[in-house]
Formats: C-alpha cells, structure tokens, sequence
DNA sequence: TATGAATGAGTTTTCATTCAT
DNA sequence: GATGAATGAAAACTCATTCAT
C-alpha cells in the first residue's frame, strides 16, 4: 500500500467509524484498527485527532463537489441544471450516508469555522462558479430574487441536504415524481 | 437557591459551555463549577451525563415551541400566522445564539434519536396542531402541496433555522424586509 | 490520609523515584503506585508533570534552606557562623542524597530557570539575609572581597555543595578535620 | 559529505538541540531533521540514543580538554600556568554556551557514571598530568594543602566553570580583573 | 549505504462517576 | 441533600527503533 493509498484508508475508517459511533465516540485507536495502520502511523499523516478530522472533511467536501455537478452540461436549460444539481445534492446526501451523517456532525461541531469565499476560491467550494452562473442571464443580470447567497442557498441545496437527512432516519424514500416537485418549487422561490 | 433553582442553575450552565465548547469538550466538572453546584449535586438531579443533556434538550426545546408561537392569534390569516411563525422561529435562532448552537450539536449527534410522533404527542412537539392548522382550509382539505411533512418542514421553518444559523458567523443581519421576501417566498413554494 | 499528606506523599514519592531513576525517566504512573494515589489525584494536585517537579523544587528548596542555618545564632563570631552554614550545606547534601541527586538534575534542567531576587524575595531565597549578616560589619561596610554574590557563593556553599555531590560517588566520606580545613580556606578566599 | 562529516553533523545538531530542548526533550527525529541526515542513518553512526549521546560527551570533553590547556608552556610559573587553566576554563563555559548546557546536564544525569581514573587513564581526562605537575614541587613534594583531588578542583576549575555557568542567565560577564582575583583567591585557597 | 514511513509500547492526561464526610 | 477529593479506565499522543525500498 502506498503512502497515499495508506492516508486514504485512515480517512476511509474515520469516516466509517465516525458515522456509526460520533466524532467523539470515535478513538484513533480505534480508527488505527479499523484502517489497518498503526497509531503512530495516522501522526505520521496528520499533526492530532482534531487535524484529521479537519482533512476528512475535506476530502468528503471535495467528493460531494464532484457529485454536485455531474452530468452538467452547457447545454441544460437553466432549470434543467438546477433540477440536475438539486437533484445531485439529494441523491449524494441519500446514498452517501456515512459522509452525510459525518458532514452533519462536523458543520455543527465547534470544529467548524467556515470561511466566506473571497479573491481566490477554496477547493471545498470549487463549483460555486456554475451556482453562479444558473443566478446570471446572458447579460450578466441576476435572474435570481436579490438575496443573500446563504439565503438562496439554504431555500434550494440546503432544502436538498436537509430532506435527504430526514430520510436516513427510517422514513421511506421519496420518488421521482416528488422529488422533481419539491425541486422545482425551490426553483421558483428564489426566482424573480 | 431552590432545588428546582439549583437544576436551571446547572442546566444553563451547561448550555452556555456546550454552545462555546461543545457537547464533548465540556466536561461535568466544569458544569460543576460554573454552575456553582458540586459534581456530586449534580449526580442528584441527573442520572448521568447523558441524561443531562437530554433533559437540556428537552428544556430549550419547550423553549423554543413557545417563541414559535409567539404572538399567535385565530384572527390571523393564514399567511399573517405562517409569516409570523417563520420569523418567530428566525429570530428565536438568531437571537439565542447558545440554544441555538447546542440544538445543532445535539440533534446532529449520536444522541439524537427522533421519534415521529403519533397517538400521544411528546411534549417538544406541542405546537404541532398550530402547524397543521395552517395546511388545510375550514373543510379540512389540505392547502398545501401534497408533500411529506418533513419536506413541508425543511421548504419553510427549516430555512429560516438554517439562514438564521449561517448569521451566526458574522454574516450582517438580516432587514426585516428582506426576511419578509424569504418568508413570502417559502409559503409561496409550499402552498398548492 | 488528609489532602496535604496525600500531597505530601506524591512529593515524597517523586523525589525518591527522581533520585534513583532521573527526571525522566520516571513516568507518572511510578508516582501515582509509590505514592499510593492514583495517576487522577495527582493531576488534582498538580496541573501537570511539570507543574509537579516544579512544586517539588519548591519543597526540597525551602528544606535545604531550613537546614541551612540550623543552630546558627547571632552569638557565634562571623567565621563560626560561616563554618555552621558551610557545613551544615555539606551535611545536607551529604545526608539527603534524594534531595541532593534531584536539585543537581532539575537545576540543571530547562525547567530551571533561576529568579534573580530583588525587592521581595522568594521563598527559596529566605536565608538570604543571613547570608549578607556575614558579609558586613557592624558598620555595614563589606568585609568580604569586592565580588558578585555568585563569585562568593560560587567559593563558598557551591563548593560545599559540589563536593558533597563528590561524595555520593563512592568515595569514603571526609572527616570533620578536612571538613574545617575547606571550610576555612574558603572563608578565608572571599576575605578581604 | 564525507562519513566523518556527517556524523560531525549529527553531532553538531545534537548539541544545538540538547542545549535547547534539553536531554529529554530532543527526539531523534529532530536531530535528523537538524542534521540533515536520516533517522536511519543516525542509528548507522550511533547503536542509539544513549550511545549518541555517550559519544557527543566524549566530543564536547575532548574540545574542553584542548581549551584548558591552551597557551600552556612549561615556562610559566607555577600560579602563572593556573592562572591561564582557571581563565581557560572560565572563558570555555563562558563562550560556549551549547557545550556548557549540554556538559550540566549530561554529567547530572543518570547517563552519568564517572570513572575514577587509574591505572590507564581515559582520553577525557588525558590533561590531568599537566593539573598534577603544578601540584608538586620539583622534589615531587606536594605544594597543596593536603586536600582529597575533587576538593581541590571544585575549590579551583570548578568555581570557574560554576561562575561562568552563572553568567548564562543574564548576568552582565565579568572583566578581566575580577576573574584574576577570583583565580588568585582560588589559587590562595589550595595552596599551603 | 541511505532513506523515511511505519511501528507499537509506553507516556501523559482527561473526565464521568463514586462515596466518605 | 450536598460536597469535592479520589478513582481508574480510556483517551490522545510520543518517539526510539526497524526495515523494505
């Protein structure tokens, strides 16, 4: 196993572990168990618990990025790329429960002090471009309600994220049909 | 200072150390102290640790229940009561940064194991009839969008928490105006 | 036991370990079973292991210091004075290998870091004025060689001291005879 | 870099280190970093820890032995030729500080276990003839007091290296004529 | 020979909980 | 009931040393 591959075994049993027992149920002993390294190997590769934890949330941030946005195309109508992202970001959040549950727990942990994006932009937020290319019409003039970002983003992703959380909790999944319903509605809440 | 005195005493104390540092970085001996109640005083109202915080949860909750329908009258219309609980529950958020900030922890954590009420309700979820009288009209027919509730929740009540929550960081507060947009946006996408 | 024999007993306890095995090489958990508390009381007492090494510098400093002037009395002439305490410095070091063996390895640690005592004086330094009694005469004009305090006590006590710490070694003890003979010579070095 | 050279290098760093960090609290890992060797090549050079350290006392004696004995000629006369040993030790200690930090501490550590010289004499003592010729007359009859060696040395080269271990911590140095009434009050002080 | 990632035993430290006073 | 010192199991972390490359 190479040094890479070994960093991401330990990130591996983190999440897993994480995501059953707790940020906090969770010891490195355990995590060194789970991912076959020793405890001093994950010091090699990380300066203390709370410094793993903050790159495991990277690694899962870069990963729902990456599922945010597939399948997008130039060609998409508006609606049909927000339909594609919103429906995106339920479906990672519905089948990705280990990094949900974790993202969960970490955002709402004193672990967490997010940074505003300005000038150069953070790889966790490397597709806020096309978000802010579906709010711009051709001329460059917003389409969008004038709100804040947070605020268009919690009335449609974080409307995503947050039903797909309440899913996990043994209540059935929601079809197509639904879903389409629930994401267009969110679609014309934020437009003008 | 009363038994029951003694108990609030150690109950926001734990709040307010939970908020700053966390659920798991606050350890009993510091709820002691800044309780100004012996660990042993508090063995005597709490069976353990845990116990605590559910009863911790239990008492922002009512809390929180209250504030949301604060200001309810039958006399108001449908729109007038979903505006102001949307808002109540905005600036019940923004406003009680510590309540606020330990929900998050506590509900994201493995302590958190939601029942879905039926038959006898549990008290947390009290001033659910008042939500349910707002989605269907005198003859009882639904007005909203045939959805779960748990969608109906995250498209309206759900965003104001989150929106409120991301103010937390610094963001600037938000004009009543401008929360009023959101509201009005949030009913429009949920009503049929 | 009462909390300050407990606390007592934790030094006691270190000290002998410190003595036989070094600074370093006597883990907490040796403490915590020699002493008979466990590893928790001893962090009741003490912030840390430095915290505690510290405290038990302390301790064998304000006991050296006590012996340093015992039986001294403003009748004795200067010089017996300073035999008294020269040989009351040898004798302690000579005596209390335990203490002996931890001053040398913590005052030669980087945990020393020794307070020139100005103003008000620290405890450890209490006999101080003793010390600068015999430094004058009764019209407080020095009597000793024009030198810094460290030059003379360099000549004096350290040599005590030092030689002392010689001693431990395995070579035969020196009799009170050779004693005063080093005794005298220094007395008579930091002389006018 | 030649073999030799680099376990100069290691040496050099761990010098550097130790007066520092202190004996305990300089991991091998650092003095790799420091040197620019490997942790493996280190335990080339050196069977571990102890024996590096072991070795790097032998270096640091081997330095010091050369110093005291510089500028020596059987010329001098007797307190001429002590003179220049007392200030060659003082200036020593005083000038280098990493050698002199790394000296206290090694020889009060239990890594310590000094050997009385017999017989054949080891290297770190190899100037201890030139220290016995001053202490006879031509006839080969003592010109001390009749005093055990380690007496005499911390009443001569030991308040030296005492003194100038003093000076480290902020004390101003002292000038030239003070040192050479210390020495001649040393000088004084053996002799009959 | 040189490297440096990996090891894992050993160390410090934490903290929920108990119980004698 | 109230106290808070004591407990000790469990956690985080360190570091001398090894060994595959």
């Amino acid at each position: 196993m190479t040094y890479v591959e070994k960093r991401e075994a330990i990130l591996q049993a983190a999440l897993k572990l994480i995501a059953e027992r707790g940020l906090h149920n969770t010891p490195m002993s355990l995590v060194a168990k789970e991912s076959g390294a020793s405890a001093g190997t994950i010091y090699h590769h990380f300066t203390d618990k709370e410094d793993m934890i903050h790159a495991l949330h990277h690694y899962v941030k870069t990963t729902f990025n990456h599922a945010l946005v597939r399948g997008n195309s130039p060609e998409l109508s508006r609606e049909g790329a927000f339909q594609l992202m919103w429906l995106n970001a339920y479906h990672f959040y519905h089948t990705h429960q280990d990094e949900s549950r974790f993202l969960d727990q970490y955002e709402n942990s004193p672990y967490y002090h997010p940074q505003i994006p300005e000038g150069d932009m953070i790889e966790e937020e490397e597709n806020l471009p096309e978000l802010f290319r579906l709010m711009v019409d051709d001329a460059g003039q917003p389409v969008t309600k004038d709100l804040p970002i947070d605020a268009l983003y919690e009335m449609t992703i974080g409307v995503a994220a947050h039903i797909a959380k309440h899913r996990r909790s043994g209540l059935p999944p929601l079809d197509e049909q639904t879903l389409q319903t629930i994401a267009h509605a969110c679609y014309q809440a934020i437009m003008k």
